[in-house]
DNA sequence: TATGAATGAGCCTTCATTCAT
DNA sequence: AATGAATGAAGGCTCATTCAT
């Protein structure tokens, strides 16, 4: 019976993890609905009837993404509490990379941002921001926190932190992107340890365009 | 003739024009002919006629927008013989962003180049080789020099030359991209100067960032 | 049990009660087995279930509200043996109007007939005429009365009769579809009064008629 | 090249031809645009092409028959100036039946009206009042004028013109309406000689009615 | 040179229906 | 008795493309 119960949902779950996929590769409007459902085994009227719409099913796999992501990679990877600020960047990157590089559905999220950065759906109006929000203000918080040490003789300026902000992300961002692009890797992922060693780089690169900005107008 | 010759190239001029903008916008695959058409004052047969194809249309666009940008935003944005690497990295930088943002035609290829990066077309197998790798090569020496600049002591490591170069281009294009996906700043877009300005901001970020990757491993 | 009885029809009695109302306003094609199992609280399923078809269920709605209109509107509205002609005639028009204005479920009846009028479903072969035959057969007498009445020196032009019964048939069908259709009055029904008199002034323009066509060619 | 130009506006016309029978049998919604571009020997892109929506086609249908209609049989039939009042009633109910009975395509309009006045298609808002409104206006002068002559001595009752207004045209409209509902009459469609003869048997029916509405209240 | 007409493939969606439970 | 899951057929629409002129 429960085995039963479970292929039941199995339609449903096989759907969001065919669309995760193919999302995650195509993009919002790309991707089709045929192409999904024949990956899921499922008519197209599944769609349909489970998530109502396509822009439902992309909500429900953007949420079941990111819910997925940020259980198994927060932020701050189970830093303890006592972590420096370094450590918390180093992890923040890792994190973020985490979920956007390598291949299966541990790396839909970010694709999925990704995708959404660039081409905005219009779909994810509420459920997008909930997702984004407190992830760009966690590292807000902590490129703030990061200038002010690198010059404590002044109040982090604002405009500062955000282009911080931005290029950290820019840089993630840009590794999801570019391996589909450019041939500068194989068609091959990125393993989980060759996907830290990159984001600690990305880490290094990025504390030390921090500080240069801190110090910005100084010298 | 010769205003036959005008008139003639008027309309195949415009519809670049036209297309230019709108593929700026909306991409490739969210582009469509007639909505190009439509802003040229031309019959959507007028894209088949000229450029055979959809796809033709898009290498159109993208060689006449890279030629312009070359000549208008080289590479070295004029600098002396003599500039010296970080002004040259200032300069790069300036003439991707100048390149990129900001409205009219003279942004349509790095959008085009952005739009492409997110979500390649296919189209583009060897007119685009044409364009970015040139552009890639040139950013590589650069940073390379800079690598070794930093740290003369030994030979520069090739996968940091890379990962420099790519933070460098992900940190610009995420700025194309960015505009569109956050409401940071308003859809108006950024004046000459405010490109500029940011240009050398996210110049000051990298030289701090490529230092301490040249560096890397020895403290 | 015999809760369980009453639950069982409970359903299927508020299954022919919503679609009662969403055929009686959308029409048979036009209504959605959704919408009607939204507003009855059952699944779709229930419809197939309990009805086979949505066309069972629509000839169930219909038998349904016959019975419930002929027992609520007879023709006769109770008139006593000895009524004149003119009191029985106004009395169908009554009931007529009665059975297919005004809003609730007493009305389902009538607006069916109308919509089948309009647009037949093809679906009511058989019980439709068990419905509407006898309806029909009954104002037929009526009205012929009428003619032998008004003009007694020949026997009653069996055309004539026809025409004069679906004359008036066609102005009370055209009642309850012009609510609708002109803003001529609110989308707020009628009140039973109100209907009445204006079945009173269809029965007195009727009988104008009626005489009219009974003296045809004589004069 | 004429009878090229012809075909070119062939294809046209003959879809609008090819709906005008489908709208007029089947209401808009039910009529889909595969059969009316199988019926035309069209893609069903031609519709698209041609009126951008099925709403389009629609509209251009009834634009299109409402103009054949009036221009064949306008209101007043070709009455000479000094027609009486009952003359002209006759000529309207005529032209009115005549335009909805019958079969081919001088009988959409008629049709069409009938299916928009059972079930009104929403497409219609503009167009279909100013194809109905100056025709029901036009109708309620006569009605007005009879009512006064009937009864001289007191202005006519604004109420009782609606309703035989209503009543006049409920008769005619129930007229294209019961030749398919009922099988009163054969599948085969009246004759226009038969049309002319059942327009003044209402005509005389309606007169009646009027005579004896006017003079309401007073006996 | 340039275009209006027309098309076919494909997309998303709706809906009544079926089936296993 | 009743239902949730799933489906196939069909519908309207968009879009790039072709063809005759």
């Amino acid at each position: 019976m429960k085995a039963q119960r479970l292929w039941d949902e199995g339609t449903r779950k096989r759907l969001i993890e065919a669309a995760g996929e193919v999302f995650a590769r195509r993009g919002f409007r790309a991707a089709t609905i045929r192409e999904i459902c024949r990956r899921a085994g499922a008519s197209v009227s599944a769609v349909n009837y489970h998530f109502r719409d396509k822009d439902g099913l992309y909500a429900a796999v953007f949420e079941y993404s990111h819910r997925w992501a940020v259980e198994k990679y927060p932020h701050d990877m189970g830093l303890e509490e006592n972590a420096t600020l370094e450590e918390r960047l180093r992890a923040f990157i890792r994190s973020f990379l985490l979920r956007g590089l390598g291949d299966g559905f541990p790396a839909w999220h970010g694709k999925l941002i990704a995708q959404e950065t660039a081409d905005p759906s219009g779909v994810l109006s509420k459920v997008a921001q909930t997702a984004i929000r407190p992830m760009d203000e966690y590292l807000e918080g902590i490129v703030r926190e990061l200038i002010r040490k690198a010059n404590p003789s002044r109040e982090p300026n604002e405009s500062a932190v955000q282009l911080c902000r931005m290029n950290i992300v820019g840089q993630c961002i840009f590794q999801m992107h570019a391996r589909r692009f450019m041939k500068i890797a194989d068609p091959e992922e990125l393993s989980p340890p060759q996907i830290v060693a990159l984001a600690d780089r990305i880490c290094r690169f990025s504390l030390g365009g921090i500080r240069a900005i801190a110090v910005e107008g100084q010298s």
